[in-house]
RNA sequence: GGCGACGUAGCCAAGUGGUAAGGCAGAGGUCUGCAAAACCUUUAUUCAUCGGUUCGAUUCCGAUCGUCGCCUCCA
């Protein structure tokens, strides 16, 4: 049993093999720090967490390193706009992505470098591109030379020649091609700069990402190299050609790139005014609902947010919730043996049955149906007369809480604190359904329900209310 | 113009050269004082269109139409 990944170097489903028996390097690109998370980045965030558990899940050891870019000509642009110094604007929003990571639920990287703190590392590569030949300084700026690698547009499927023909790229006085891209950039008065050997500037975007993910991850061929769809091209294109221009081996074996966010059929974006940020989402949904909501299209494909599906993923989520919380209450986890019992076998292998869908390129489609197999055969559980069903269903939640984990859903905040009032009120209506008072007793289930809680009855005497 | 992705039921969405997972919504039933929830049954002769290859295609090939992304910063 293997874990198949749809390479986007050639677009095909391989077997997964690390460079390293049993251990995954691995490094995704992160934010750029210049304003909230939207619900487009937290699916960023989300997805690669999903998959680092897949792979611990089956025992890999993971090392994931993601980045935050904190030097930009849009964070300059930010500082302007706010009239705020350059360094407040990037500690305000490092605070504010930090909030978002922890609100959403999904475990920060084992490290997170700031390009800012890594220059060294970059001027070095620079530098040792330059000696090769690969790369040239012109006041001030260092060029990437992106005819002297022959292998340039291998990811992107795109050819120099063609890309030449491109109408939109203009020649730049300070480019010996204008095919070649910027490795380091000369700073104009008022910007932040660093020393350099080519004077005061800052590093480019690509080459933060080379730096730092072969500093931190220690080795010079990657396992993994995740990020959206959209950094293809120009950026994962020209992190590869400095890279393998420098060691002379492949940068990653895996890239793995995901779908991106779309809001009524068109591109989540500022300028298009269809913006919506995590925050904004997850004061009126849990992170579970929005969770559910990513895992039920591929990584890989687009999606297409709106409110009328979360609505969708609140009821189907609620499903999930309402046994784990019947569960919990009854029947505590438990570690049985499995072997004891035909159904019980039957419910371990839920687990695995779980495990399987994952390994083949992370199909959370797939497993959420196991999920919602298992969630089914719970609830026939409940119902049901079996003489085992109390050892069945810890067994059950066991496997039930092992995927929910594997999904970064967590049910502690979904844990109701039920008021004193709204106590009295549910043992008031109990009494009163004893009393065969019915008008009190659905007066008060009607009470509940106009300020958004939903009484349901079970058939032992039970009662339980969602929001 | 170049590169790439996609088009599957009312909606969302997996999937496969051999006859369509799952979720939401809908219909009928069981349960219930009535509900809700849950459970049972049911809902695509069909996978954009047209050709081709094949014993057989939704799945492979070609064309057409449509949607979208990248080529400038972008998760």
């Amino acid at each position: 049993m293997s874990i198949q990944i749809v390479n986007s170097l050639n677009r095909k489903k391989e077997e997964l093999i690390p460079v390293k028996k049993g251990s995954i390097n691995m490094y995704a690109c992160g934010v750029t720090v210049y304003d909230k998370c939207h619900i487009g980045h937290a699916r960023s965030l989300y997805v690669f967490d999903v998959i680092c558990r897949h792979l611990k899940n089956r025992k890999y050891q993971v090392r994931f390193i993601r980045n935050i870019t904190d030097v930009d000509d849009k964070i300059i642009a930010k500082a302007n706009e706010l009239n705020k110094p350059f360094a407040q604007v990037v500690s305000d929003n490092i605070g504010l992505y930090k909030k978002d990571v922890t609100n959403l639920k999904v475990n920060f990287a084992d490290v997170e470098p700031r390009a800012t703190e890594n220059i060294p590392e970059m001027i070095a590569h620079i530098e040792s591109l330059i000696a090769k030949g690969k790369a040239y300084e012109s006041d001030g700026d260092v060029y990437f030379k992106v005819k002297g690698f022959a292998a340039y547009g291998k990811l992107s499927g795109q050819s120099t020649e063609k890309m030449l023909e491109g109408v939109r790229i203009g020649p730049d006085e300070k480019k010996k091609d204008p095919l070649d891209f910027c490795l380091w950039k000369k700073a104009k008065a008022g910007e932040p700069f660093w020393e350099s050997p080519w004077g005061q500037g800052r590093p480019g975007w690509h080459i933060e990402c080379s730096a730092m993910s072969m500093k931190y991850l220690n080795c010079e061929t990657l396992d993994i190299h995740a990020g959206g769809r959209d950094l293809i091209f120009p950026h994962h294109e020209n992190e590869i050609a400095q890279s393998e221009a420098l060691t002379g081996k492949p940068f990653a074996r895996y890239w793995i790139h995901h779908g991106l966010l779309k809001i009524n059929g068109q591109k989540m974006a500022k300028s298009l005014g269809n913006f919506i940020t995590l925050d904004e989402v997850l004061k009126r949904y849990s992170h579970n609902v929005l969770k559910l909501f990513y895992l039920q299209s591929h990584y890989s494909s687009e999606i297409d947010f709106s409110w009328e599906k979360m609505e969708e993923m609140k009821i189907a989520f609620g499903r999930i919730e309402m046994v784990v919380r019947k569960l919990e209450e009854n029947f505590g986890p438990r570690a049985l043996d499995p072997d004891q019992d035909e159904g019980m076998a039957r419910i371990t292998g839920y687990w695995e049955d779980f495990l399987v869908q994952m390994d083949d390129d992370f199909n959370t489609p797939k497993a959420l149906s196991v999920l919602f197999d298992l969630i089914k055969t719970c609830n026939q559980l409940l119902e049901s007369q079996d003489p085992l069903k109390g050892a069945k269903l810890s067994y059950a939640l066991e496997v039930l809480l092992r995927i929910s984990n594997a999904l970064g859903f967590d049910f502690t905040t979904e844990e109701q604190v039920l008021s004193d009032e709204l106590k009295a009120l549910l043992e008031e209506r109990a009494q009163a359904r004893k009393a065969r008072d019915f008008q009190r007793s659905d007066a008060i289930r009607d009470a509940l329900k106009a300020q958004g809680i939903i009484v349901q009855d079970g058939k032992d005497g039970q009662t339980w209310i969602r929001a």
